[in-house]
RNA sequence: CGGGGCGUAGCGCAGCCUGGUAGCGCACCUGCCUUGGGCGCAGGGGGUCGGGCGUUCAAAUCGCCCCGCCCCGACCA
């Protein structure tokens, strides 16, 4: 096993992302306060920017967007006994409004399955209302014992797809269908490598019969969940009672999913890419692509600096960095913190010459381009940015993959090597999806990932925990 | 809820042990100067030292009590 290179953001990598990444207001992005985010405009344009490349994915596949109530009856949330089990103690409730005590409480939405469930009922009643394709961006809450910004906050914001089918096969297509869609934006918008998975019945979501996600890899080594997409089969059907008649005058409970991403992309975007020196942002979400700073000393070139600058950066689409009263010097260190992918200089020395000065925030490689053409060339540096990052990371997930064959090995290969490298890994055995399996893992404080669902290796095996015949290695890593 | 740590200028901190009328860096304001990777120099504004009580001639500093925040663990997108 190869020593990885990625120890620099290993144990201490929280001091990092807290120090480095959003150290005050240098890099922008939010706060955190009383375990809740403010995202302030940098982070938040990345927000949009996910949400657009999302939606536009939700729209095409035939996905309508909704809005349901923040406040929930409490009694909703009753009605599924596994789902209330799995969220009642991070519920918030309110018991007071409007200075009196409420005879029934409402709980702030932690999901919305069972108020969507409680419309759905009153909305299908036929195989012809079916399928019903809503989307929602909203926010909930979820009042956790530990949070930390972007990857675990008491209110986060996220999109929530509610869909009902009319046969369960039609659900796991829609299931497959959304967790591609999420990997597609993943790894070609955010340039984050995932794994496509199936979650096992310990982990799964409360009330789904299975539950997949897509899991990342930071670059700690240590695993993030950043999407999941639920098959509910008939639960909440019966547990809201949402029928309908068949095309053979039946009638049925209709086959539900639900899927969602969070705001959490966004920290997985930042613990991918980012470094010591501050954001790094894919240019496809980049809220700035490129930034133009010009260089000048005196007042005469100033005014011819400044004309050229204009022009080039009208034709680039970049922002031109005009503000007086700030070196150049101190203009790199803004745009870099905040990760614009893409910085040009533009000086006397270039107007003379004819060039432009284009820095790369990815590798910090500068080159010197023609100004003529810079404005095909800097689509095509953006590209490789894009593309780059990409394959770094994807080259950080596979050096970072070992296999096991027994338990011991596992173990073995979780344990905390350094301070700063804490056993992040991922591990891929054969394991059973089985309560016990999933228990002797978290004695390493690790987790069972996913079961992937295109099989990485060799095939069929034997389980390491219970000896019996498994078609697949699983995904075992600690996790955020 | 356990285990650590911290509250002093907008931000980051020193001062506390050994009480004596509050300081540094960054940021901010003014002027000059500079600008190809955080310019420099000079001047300036800004603080009920988290709160209360006590000890003392005198408390940021010592004692007691409160409050708040952060980190580590248990829960999780």
């Amino acid at each position: 096993m190869a020593e990885s290179p990625i120890t620099a953001r290993g144990k201490d990598f929280a001091t990092w992302y807290q120090d480095v990444v959003l150290a005050g207001d240098m890099a922008e992005p939010a706060e955190i306060v009383k375990g809740c985010m403010v995202i302030r405009a940098n982070g938040y344009a990345v927000w949009e920017a996910l949400q657009r490349e999302l939606d536009a994915r939700f729209k095409a596949t035939g996905h309508q967007n909704m809005y349901f109530p923040l406040l929930i009856p409490k009694s909703f949330l009753e009605k599924e006994a596994e789902h209330v089990e799995g969220f009642s103690p991070e519920l918030a409730v309110v018991t007071i409004a409007g200075g009196k005590e409420l005879e029934e409480p409402y709980v702030i939405r932690p999901t919305s399955e069972t108020i969507i469930g409680h419309f759905f009922a009153k909305w299908i009643h036929s195989w012809r209302d079916l399928p019903l394709l809503v989307n929602q961006w909203a926010n909930v809450i979820r009042w956790e014992l530990r949070t930390r910004l972007f990857l675990r906050t008491t209110e986060f914001l996220w999109q929530e797809g509610h869909t009902a089918h009319a046969t369960h096969e039609e659900a796991l297509e829609e299931v497959l269908r959304m967790l591609d869609v999420y990997a597609d934006v993943a790894e070609n918008v955010m340039a984050m490598p995932v794994i496509k998975g199936l979650k096992t019945q310990s982990e799964k979501f409360a009330g789904a019969v299975s539950t997949y996600s897509i899991e990342a890899m930071m670059q700690n080594g240590l695993a993030l969940q950043a999407g999941t997409s639920h098959d509910l089969g008939q639960n909440f059907g019966k547990a809201f009672d949402v029928k309908f008649q068949n095309k053979e005058g039946q009638l049925d409970y209709v086959w539900q999913t639900s899927w969602g991403v969070t705001t959490r992309l966004i920290g997985a975007m930042i613990m991918t890419h980012s470094d010591d020196k501050g954001l790094v942002l894919p240019p496809k979400v980049a809220p700035t692509k490129a930034v133009l700073v010009p260089i000048y000393r005196k007042d005469e070139e100033r005014s011819a600096v400044l004309e050229a600058a204009s022009k080039i950066a009208t034709d680039i689409g970049a922002k031109l960095d005009d503000r007086e009263g700030q070196s150049p010097g101190a203009k790199f260190y803004h745009w870099e913190r905040r990760g614009v992918p893409v910085v040009l200089e533009l000086g006397p020395r270039d107007l003379a010459s004819g060039n432009v000065v284009l820095k790369r925030r990815d590798t910090g490689v500068k080159e010197v381009a023609p100004q003529q053409g810079i404005a095909a060339r800097v689509p095509a540096v953006l590209d490789r940015i894009q593309a780059d990052l990409f394959a770094a990371a994807k080259q950080r997930l596979d050096e970072n993959t070992v296999y096991a064959n027994s338990i011991e090995e596992v173990e073995d290969i979780l344990r905390p090597v350094s301070a700063e490298k804490g056993g992040g890994r991922f591990v891929m055995a054969h394991m059973k999806d089985d309560a016990r399996c999933d228990a002797r893992i978290k004695e390493f404080k690790a987790t069972i990932r996913c079961i992937p669902l295109v099989d990485h290796c060799e095939g069929p095996g034997k389980c390491i925990v219970t000896g019996e015949s498994v078609d697949r290695r699983v995904v075992i890593a600690k996790a955020y």
